[in-house]
DNA sequence: AGACCAAATATGGTCAGACCATACATCCTG
DNA sequence: CAGGATGTATGGTCTGACCATATTTGGTCT
């Protein structure tokens, strides 16, 4: 006798829309296909793989949510299912839909987000690449922007803004994209800090301290100020530590 | 006229399985669903919702891919679509696909997993609760199976049992549903690299120098430990800062 | 020749219905 | 009361039809 629970989904027949899975992500492998490249019609592919339409739609379905294909009705070069990357979507959806489920809660994501930004200070200030540089310019412009904003609704906007553009600056698209994930899944909380702040303006000296630091190319401090922001921004989910 | 390409799924009516999902995901907030609650019945959903069977279950395919669902024929209450909380398998299939695609390159996932090992063994070496005494002893277990294993593919099993237990050790279901994945993502690249090593033998130095700064309570130690730990494993992927 | 409009066509989107497989629920029998 | 036969609710799958969309094709008018 298992735990109760535990026999979901094992040892079963794989369902055919997993095979119809397995397959695309065999050719994918075999034939070298990336980005922009066609996946066969839909009748097509039910065809060669002996299964319904159905089942290919629910594979490809799987593959968007994904975020590895996207599909175009129509006809010509852009029409059908096409090899796309978009790992941010899928992302972002799950971080949402498991804060919804209670399965996360807001100071494991908080953390995670603590974690990056000062993983991604530390690299921002030790590297002196054009790429930083232009990273830390839209720094620089969001930071401006949320002086200028009206609400609570468009500081955020572009507070998301800064603090993408900070993970840009490291240079890992994986990092970047779990980054906009957990803003993005977060974008309502982090309106309600700031309504519940009120001033902005401690946010902003905190803004200006982490792009002064990696422009001095000072990691240490840089890590020290995003940790202080994320303290101010959300001091209720304080570390135990 | 605008890009080609980014005219892709924009300003476009919502398909039927896309309200489906967003009608689903109102009833979890507003009826409080969670974990091991059911939904109903596809043929029942399908008709509140006023749409076919087949957009209903394409819905629930996204929910399963993400992690949220799990779906078992039969009868009883066990049947039927029932809420759980599976976000690494998600991830993992995520990582493994934008791999293949080349979307992701090997080093900006062994630079995430640097950072989250990084941050996970600080956080275990500075705090002293009974889950993290409880997580070092697996991390033991996983040292001394390491030892007893008589392939590179065991030796690897063991491995991603004692990072695991380093990461559960920081308590952050995220972080470590996150490194659950790159390890799972990355299983093969990880028999190759020890395969190229040959020898083991340095790799289990890191491992006990890890575990023993972690029990000593010696944070920066445990940073270092890991990072060398990284640095042979992966030597090619070599930082450029 | 060129511009423009209409029909053909390829592709995804959706639905309805049928049938199978699974596993619990129910009832009947000994 | 135990145990098996039957019923039934549920997901899994296929087929076929039709709609929506967008390009391609071809014809027609200027």
């Amino acid at each position: 006798m298992v735990t109760p629970g535990e026999r979901r989904r094992t040892d079963a027949r794989p369902r055919a829309f997993e095979e119809v899975l397995a397959r695309i992500e065999e050719r994918i492998a075999a034939d070298g296909l990336t980005v922009g490249d066609r996946l066969p019609g839909e009748r097509q592919l039910a065809e060669q793989l002996g299964v319904g339409r159905s089942s290919v739609r629910e594979a490809l379905r799987v593959l968007e949510t994904l975020g590895v294909v996207a599909s175009q009705a129509g006809r010509g070069p852009d029409a059908g299912a096409v090899l796309t990357s978009r790992p941010g979507d899928a992302l972002t959806d799950l971080l949402r839909l498991h804060l919804g489920l209670a399965t996360l809660s807001m100071r494991e994501v908080i953390d995670t987000r603590l974690m990056i930004e000062q993983w991604a200070a530390a690299h921002a200030a030790s590297v002196r690449a054009a790429s930083v540089r232009a990273a830390t310019g839209r720094m620089a412009e969001a930071i401006a922007a949320m002086d200028a904003a009206r609400d609570p609704a468009g500081f955020v906007e572009h507070d998301i803004a800064f603090h993408l553009a900070l993970a840009e600056a490291a240079g890992n698209r994986l990092i970047v994209a779990v980054m906009r994930a957990l803003r993005d899944a977060v974008r309502r909380y982090a309106v309600d800090a700031v309504v519940r702040l009120g001033d902005t303006g401690g946010l902003q000296d905190d803004h200006r301290r982490i792009h002064q630091a990696i422009e001095d190319g000072d990691a240490g401090a840089a890590t020290a100020a995003v940790a202080e922001h994320l303290a101010r921004a959300y001091p209720e989910s304080g570390r135990d530590s």
